[in-house]
DNA sequence: GTTATTTCGGTATTAAAATACCACAATATT
DNA sequence: AATATTGTGGTATTTTAATACCGAAATAAC
């Protein structure tokens, strides 16, 4: 069993934070909070969070009472500004071998540079509020958990 | 710079190496040979080659004058059967991370078991034969690597 | 039947990523 | 001012995959 799309977990975990966060734009939400309602490592999320305050998508606060909060409005937050966040910028692969046998272009490269295309307008395509209404239960945090 | 199509580079090698064995048919190919004309390292190939062989794709024989040879006709070999060779079945992922946020259905899977379809789809429709008939350059290993 | 060539398959080494840990800085509360 | 809470960022550990290595088995050539 195998898979063709590839998403590192920080990455994932960055896009299910941002979308846990899109739900209470207005809160401080602490990194405990969040490693809590995603069920990951409060370690591994602590990084990620960091990651996106440098990028600008989330503001950080210290001290207590302290945690993150988006920065901007969830509609304004697409999920690959989240994800290019975590992973750099997401660019078309050419080829994974540049070798003679495919003279020139390489037979992988319409596949693979198709496949981050869709990938990339999909991302940009959708903002956290998009997703956020989608979602079929509403508001709080404890529906999200009760409907897990 | 991040991509979001994933191959190993053992499936790749794989790919390769079965397309150039489709340009002779009939010859039997030393993993040295295939090696050099891939540029990549003989200690890799062996591997991708065995399974190549465990899988049925090809044939191998030992000794002086041994080597390997595509085991059916180029026309009836799939890219995806070579990929799967390696990578085993290519399955739609669902999520990387099924967590509470998403109820029920993760925000990803879309994305993430569309790409998978779609790379599916791609590999499955191409034979050797097809790939080998694309290529700017005709037949000879030589020939193909004065065109790389 | 001896030697050279080539694949086979297990093991070991290396590289990279994920994950966890810890001391520090900042700030709200008392 | 003292203390508790929370993010910061560097480092270390663990895990995993990629890569390389090496002896063994098979077979053709002489």
């Amino acid at each position: 069993m195998s898979h063709f799309a590839k998403m590192s977990e920080a990455a994932s975990v960055a896009l299910h934070a941002a979308l846990l966060m899109a739900k209470k734009p207005r809160e401080l939400h602490t990194a405990r909070s969040i490693a809590e309602g995603l069920t990951v490592s409060e370690a591994t999320l602590a990084k990620v969070l960091q990651r996106l305050a440098r990028a600008g998508i989330v503001d950080s606060t210290r001290g207590p009472k302290g945690g993150f909060v988006l920065a901007k409005n969830p509609a304004d937050v697409t999920l690959l500004s989240v994800y290019e966040a975590i992973e750099g910028t997401l660019t078309p692969t050419r080829c994974l071998l540049s070798r003679p046998v495919c003279g020139g272009e390489c037979l992988l490269s319409a596949l693979l540079s198709d496949v981050d295309v869709q990938a990339r307008n999909f991302l940009a395509g959708k903002n956290l509020a998009d997703v956020a209404a989608a979602l079929p239960v509403g508001g709080s945090i404890e529906d999200i958990e009760k409907a897990g």
